[in-house]
RNA sequence: CGGGGUGUAGCGCAGCCUGGUAGCGCACCGCGUUUGGGACGCGGUGGUCGUCGGUUCAAAUCCGACCACCCCGACCA
């Protein structure tokens, strides 16, 4: 490709809504351009670089079996009414209306679209196991997309889906991604941990997400260094304090004025905030069926912890949580700020496990200015549910080996989920065992979001000048510069070079040198040669590799054998350094 | 949806307070000089100042509404 014909310049100077590096180098260095909020247009040497990583997607896909297939973007809402999506998820799936008036919406993930193929055409066990893929485009209407290619609107996905018959073949399929997927990332050069992580949306048994880990990650992981426990925050377990035995006082009412939070309360009483309890309220959404219900579920917690909302909202099986206003607490005679359940009729209460260990709690009197001390779990009250619903937090026991856990950031750039028969069995996709007995088909989907994956990658791989691509990733393998004296030289390399398969930029602008050099150091190919009097006067052509500082000069007549064997040793290293984190439930 | 911020040329910004018909740097076009790390000179192109409405003889500037984008939170596979 010749630079002086390239759809899409350069830029000195990034737009100021960049934040991050990786957008704001992709941004100049002519890889993306922003049509909206969340929306991207991929600029021609994007459009390589993404392609360069489906291709890589699809390598290790089919290696697993995967038979690619296309699926669309558009579906009827009845699909999604089936299996009750459409009434389960809220604005972030964009509905619209067709000509005829019948509810569309545009796909945010294709399980129903799946699980509606298989239901027409698989019919017996001697189809399967199958796994399909699809390379497609996403809308999810995210209320609030960030940092350039990190967080968007529209995206594309590659998306898996195997269908087994049973839990064993789909645990069979789900190791075979967990594997892939550690490949993928690793030949873009990108490292990645595996976290055990909430199924969310999805529904299902297990799900692990691929973090990739970055200050600029809007994750928290949680993660030990001792035996390698990690867990997404939303999730992530952490071996409670086993409070001291005391024999249990005698509930006792305390002018506590003015002192409406746990803090507050723990100064005045002159006690540590462990031994009060916290009360937290929330309104569930639940839907039966068609229908949604709104309650309110009123959870304590230890004062020294913070409740961990996915938790509690896994706790009660509610669909969704959000906080519970003023008059809402009221309502069931709790007191805000001198809240507990002491003496509360019909609320749903949910205490987290620690509670009923931890004797002679301060806890609210429903009374404001009034708390209660050597508060008892049991006898001054009881909960419909004891779960954990603590979060997690950053030097917390690891559950396993109780070596202080590790908190970090990190970008969810791919996840794995096992959904058994959540669609099929809704959808209705059965096969016939060899006993003519019909079963769902078991299923599990599999994404990674390509243009997230781009930009980590461009994260990962830059320095204060631009952008360090990967050989695997970048959009070309050489930037050819040629400068005075060097322009008809250059002419010829760039045909004998793309004779050898080789993909060149190149620089054949009318600029001077050092434009062109930034230019090339913020592109960022890994191979860069220059052409010019000077290198034809020293024998040939300057070689240098873009993260390296030496140069060094090559003949003209073995550019095309040294250039390919560069590459060729850079492909290798990066597909040398693939690392596993073993499978763990 | 709550809090904060920004909208003036492709990008970065000034002008707004104190109203008088728009400017700087980069980029872009032409000519000439220059040519191994973001050259120089001369001459140019390009903007309904986010939109709509109001005040005024006159609005980028004052007032109001709306829209868009960014950041924090809520939210999110």
């Amino acid at each position: 490709m010749k630079m002086s014909h390239m759809f899409g310049t350069t830029l000195r100077q990034a737009p100021a809504e960049a934040e991050i590096a990786s957008h704001q180098l992709l941004v100049r260095a002519g890889f993306i351009r922003q049509l909206g909020a969340g929306i991207y247009s991929l600029m021609p040497m994007g459009k390589r670089s993404i392609t360069k990583i489906e291709n890589i997607m699809r390598a290790e896909i089919n290696a697993i079996g995967g038979q690619e297939l296309f699926m669309p973007v558009v579906h009827p809402a009845d699909l999604w009414k089936e299996t009750g999506r459409w009434f389960q998820i809220g604005d972030e799936m964009s509905r619209f209306h067709d000509r005829k008036d019948h509810d569309m919406v545009l796909a945010m993930t294709h399980e129903e679209v799946v699980a509606d193929l298989a239901r027409r055409d698989i019919q017996s066990y001697k189809q399967l196991p199958m796994l399909v893929y699809h390379i497609q485009t996403k809308w999810r209407d995210d209320p609030r997309p960030r940092a350039g290619l990190i967080r968007v609107r529209e995206f594309t996905m590659k998306d898996s889906y195997s269908l087994d018959a049973d839990e064993a073949g789909l645990d069979e399929q789900y190791r075979a991604h967990y594997q892939a997927y550690f490949n993928i990332f690793h030949r873009c050069g990108l490292p990645v941990i595996s976290v055990g992580a909430d199924v969310g949306m999805m529904g299902g048994s297990m799900a692990h997400e691929y973090m990739y880990l970055t200050s600029a990650g809007e994750d928290t992981l949680l993660i030990c260094d001792q035996c390698n426990y990690r867990a997404n925050r939303q999730i992530a377990r952490f071996k409670k304090p086993a409070p001291k035995e005391e024999k249990a006082g005698e509930m006792e009412k305390v002018s506590t004025p003015d002192i409406p939070t746990i803090e507050a309360l723990a100064n005045f009483l002159k006690i540590p905030k462990a031994k009060t309890a916290k009360a937290f309220f929330v309104i569930g959404k639940f839907s039966e069926g068609v229908k949604e219900t709104e309650r309110l579920v009123f959870a304590i917690i230890r004062g020294d912890m913070e409740v961990n909302e996915t938790k509690l909202a896994n706790a009660v099986q509610a669909k969704e949580i959000r906080p519970a206003h003023e008059e809402e607490i009221a309502a069931i005679g709790a007191v805000p700020g001198y809240a507990s359940p002491i003496g509360i009729k019909g609320a749903w209460v949910v205490v987290d496990d620690l509670i009923p260990v931890s004797p002679n709690l301060a806890a609210g009197a429903n009374e404001t200015g009034y708390h209660y001390v050597n508060v008892n779990y049991g006898r001054d009250y009881q909960a419909d549910i004891v779960a954990d619903i603590a979060l997690a937090e950053e030097g917390f026991e690891c559950p396993n080996c109780s070596a202080p856990l590790r908190a970090s950031r990190g970008v969810e750039v791919g996840n794995i989920f096992k959904l058994g028969t959540r669609y099929s069995a809704s959808l209705g996709a059965n096969y016939l065992d060899e006993n003519g007995k019909e079963h769902p088909i078991v299923m599990g989907s599999y994404g990674i979001g390509s243009g997230r994956l781009l930009a980590c990658v461009a994260e990962e791989h830059h320095d204060d000048k631009g952008l360090t691509w990967p050989m695997s990733v970048a959009p070309f393998d050489v930037h050819l510069v040629a400068l005075r004296g060097g322009e008809q030289e250059a002419e010829k390399l760039n045909a004998n070079l793309r004779a050898a398969g080789l993909e060149v930029l190149f620089d054949d602008r009318e600029e001077t040198p050092g434009v062109k050099f930034n230019d090339a150091d913020l592109i960022g190919l890994p191979i860069r040669i220059t052409v010019s009097e000077r290198s034809l006067k020293e024998g040939g052509v300057e070689l240098k590799l873009r993260r390296e500082t030496e140069k060094r000069t090559v003949r003209i007549d073995k550019v095309v054998e040294e250039i390919s064997g560069s590459k060729n040793k850079l492909l290798a290293e990066i597909n040398e350094k693939v690392v596993t984190i073993p499978f763990e439930e």
